[in-house]
DNA sequence: TGTACATCAGTGAACGCGCGTTCACTGATGTAC
DNA sequence: TGTACATCAGTGAACGCGCGTTCACTGATGTAC
């Protein structure tokens, strides 16, 4: 062989870590497998050492963006389980900086819409993911049953993405960092004062301003 | 002129309407200029005699679509003021039949995402649209002011939407259901009973469960 | 340890295809007389 | 009212371009001897 099992291994995995990053900034279609490759330091004609096709790199690349989140999520909740992870969460989801830079953010807002279109492998992948994003949120939320922990992950995720989506769309300006402030104030509110059952945990409440992961624009997930 | 100044007119708004829906059916890039005409009974050498550009219409098939959801929700407020409106709204939002029939529905949900990604022109009418079925929203709904229901307004689309795009990127199977009926639920209690603020009307409690727009499948507004 | 060979990640030209846009043309109809 | 002409919405072939994919080739290195 011309390299080593593991320098293709990198190489491949180098392609799906920068691909995941032009996906979300420009969408599922918004870039050619010959700039991917470029990115990587590639010519494009290797591609097909390392993929069956686009759509087989759209997935793995959509994957490991959601990876990224899950694992950035999982980190917050072990610094501080129940309700402060929670709210940690979306306090650094809801903020300007993730905003601006889609590309080390989201996969559920940056292309949630379009993955829908997709084929049934992206969107099988999606669901799945979807499903560990929420059974991450759920292991943290408050209610009396594991269904209500469900139901509060769930109507947390929607809020979340929904308000990133219309932030965006409103282009950036005073009305977009309005969707932003008044949605993580919402959520907050939501995630550590809600009384909706009696909570089996008490309720915690630190760093409620703070946005942990958005403090310097070091190129990891911020969702 | 071969044809009346009625007859371009009627022309122009025809493809607008036919790209709006096939445009929301299959996202922003998702059909091309001929399909488009083709769809509306012409050839694509035609295109120009209406449009300057493909994304000239592109900008005014989506504000079509985003003018009849603001016309439908006026209608729907019209019919029952105040909280009842707003959980009417909610109420056939976020149901099956809006999530599985994307072409007639909801632009935001459909298209947000990709438009952020788009030209000036684009997001600038995007955004205004936004304003617009915000301010619709906050018309009805409860606060002690103007600024409070105009929160409210906001947090609800931003939840609205959120889980009108997890419903669609789940897949349309069970969880595509549970996240469609939990979050249905959480709105309506949150626009019904919320008793955020010395309310200024009575709270109205009509129609809960029923889906208004969503009974039979005429070719019409969903969202 | 040294040599010969097979492997295969990566190269770059080429492919068929669909895209947005242009353009010379058509012909029904509004308008001027 | 009837006729001649100008208009311009709509036609369909053609354009340049970028896309995903294919393919013959390269050459450094792992492996067998």
């Amino acid at each position: 062989m011309r390299y080593s099992r593991e320098h293709k291994a990198e190489t491949h995995a180098r392609i799906v870590r920068k691909a995941s990053v032009l996906l979300r900034e420009r969408g599922v279609h918004g870039v050619g497998v010959a700039e991917l490759m470029k990115e990587a330091g590639l010519t494009h004609g290797g591609f097909y050492a390392h993929f069956a096709s686009r759509d087989a790199l759209l997935i793995e690349a959509v994957a490991h963006a959601m990876d990224r989140s899950i694992a950035h999520w999982r980190k917050i909740t072990q610094a501080h389980p129940g309700q402060a992870g929670l709210a940690d969460i979306v306090d650094a989801y809801l903020t300007p900086t993730h905003r601006d830079d889609p590309g080390y953010g989201c996969a559920i807002a940056a292309l949630g819409a379009e993955i829908a279109r997709e084929g049934a492998g992206a969107r099988r992948m999606f669901a799945a993911k979807l499903e560990e994003m929420v059974a991450v949120l759920a292991a943290e939320a408050d209610g009396a049953t594991a269904e209500a922990a469900r139901n509060e992950a769930i109507a947390t995720l929607a809020l979340m993405t929904g308000a990133l989506v219309l932030a965006r769309a409103a282009g950036g300006g005073a009305f977009s960092n309005e969707i932003l402030s008044i949605v993580r104030a919402r959520a907050l509110a939501d995630t550590t004062a809600a009384p909706k059952t009696a909570a089996g945990k008490p309720v915690a409440k630190k760093r409620l301003a703070s946005t942990p992961a958005a403090k310097k624009p070091r190129r990891k997930a911020k969702s």
